[in-house]
DNA sequence: ATTATTTCTTAATCTAGGTTAAGTGGCATT
DNA sequence: AATGCCACTTAACCTAGATTAAGAAATAAT
């Protein structure tokens, strides 16, 4: 099981001591996964958070039982769950699916609270992680509010440039809130100029 | 200085000792706002997370010097700040204003870290309230990409019917994400069924 | 290799919501 | 009480993006 990658996520963080890191890493889980595979059902309780290895991922609701909408994509070095099915334990509305062939690292619900329990410093690392979250989850909200389709594309691909040519662009339509023909006709027009 | 709806707040998520409530008191200080108070400008350093005991604030930004967009209401019993500049020490893009007179309890950023230090309980905490902002805000955000303006407005009276009536019609049509005109025709075709 | 499924494209048509503009009513300041 | 400023309304017209549909291209499954 590899773990630098997460180790040194959390070491940008939080100074762990070599046992608080060995605690850690008897606490999580590793799994591969092949692309397609769906890690969460929207009617399932969220168990784990997932960390990425390798591999490309996407939290996303269906509407109506045809149209989809991402919430996110993960990649390599990112975490990625639902939170509200996670802090409920109740069913949430998301999927996640793993988009291109994954490592990933599995830490429980459980063994998050006792991770909190046992090293405080943990409470102070997701505590991080979730304030960078939020502050571009409102980035984005108010993205939406404000910009024009192509806008957000533009600011999807500087944001996201590892993700512009692997995930289907359907999925990148949905993401910036167009629909997939609306896409393919802007970015021509885009390619056009 | 009246701490009692904080402390019960904080109560609700972690239990503080006497000593430990004393001292997050002595680093909290009051301030009263009229009405129509700019707390925060946009090219400001967000210094401060703000407690409302009372009143009613909001935060937007604003577009070409013209256009307003709401992020977020607050009242009673809510927090409210810039995020991304509270962390980051740059300035954001973020107004926060007074709608409705208001008694604020202010935490500075220092004295946050120090509580952070002194006491974790702290730390956890504030990555609950986050971790539910967090929450609420992917849900807004699935709410842009999945409802009509009129689903928008209907979730926004249910989840916030102390402000319906307090708040101007075109802030919540700018939290919706419509405009004030637009706002106004589909509030009359409501009320015309 | 062939077939089946999905993704992407193109194009015609439609509509939710935007823009512009003019008018009304409220409330705040003098 | 008069003036000025907003907030709200109404209505005509406009447009970004949705919908529908059909074909082409790419992937996956057999």
């Amino acid at each position: 099981m590899n773990t630098n990658l997460l180790l040194k996520n959390i070491a940008k963080h939080v100074d762990l001591t070599t046992e608080e890191q060995e605690l850690f890493i008897s606490m999580i889980t590793v799994q591969s996964c092949k692309s397609r595979t769906i890690l969460l059902h929207a009617t399932e309780i969220c168990k784990h958070s997932y960390f990425i290895n390798s591999g490309i991922l996407r939290s996303f609701t269906i509407n109506d039982n045809i149209v989809e909408h991402v919430l996110n994509f993960a990649c390599e070095g990112y975490w990625i769950g639902d939170m509200y099915s996670l802090l409920s334990q109740k069913p949430g509305n998301l999927f996640i699916e793993v988009l291109e062939e994954a490592e990933l690292l599995l830490l429980s619900k459980e063994n998050q609270e006792i991770l909190y329990e046992k090293i405080p410093k943990f409470e102070r690392f997701f505590r991080i992680l979730i304030e960078n979250s939020l502050v571009a989850n409102q980035e984005r909200l108010m993205d939406n509010l404000s910009l024009s389709a192509e806008e957000r594309f533009e600011k999807f691909c500087s944001k996201h440039p590892q993700l512009v040519n692997k995930v289907p662009q359907k999925q990148i339509a949905s993401y910036i809130g167009v629909t997939p023909e609306f896409f393919s006709k802007m970015k021509s027009k885009i390619l056009s100029r």
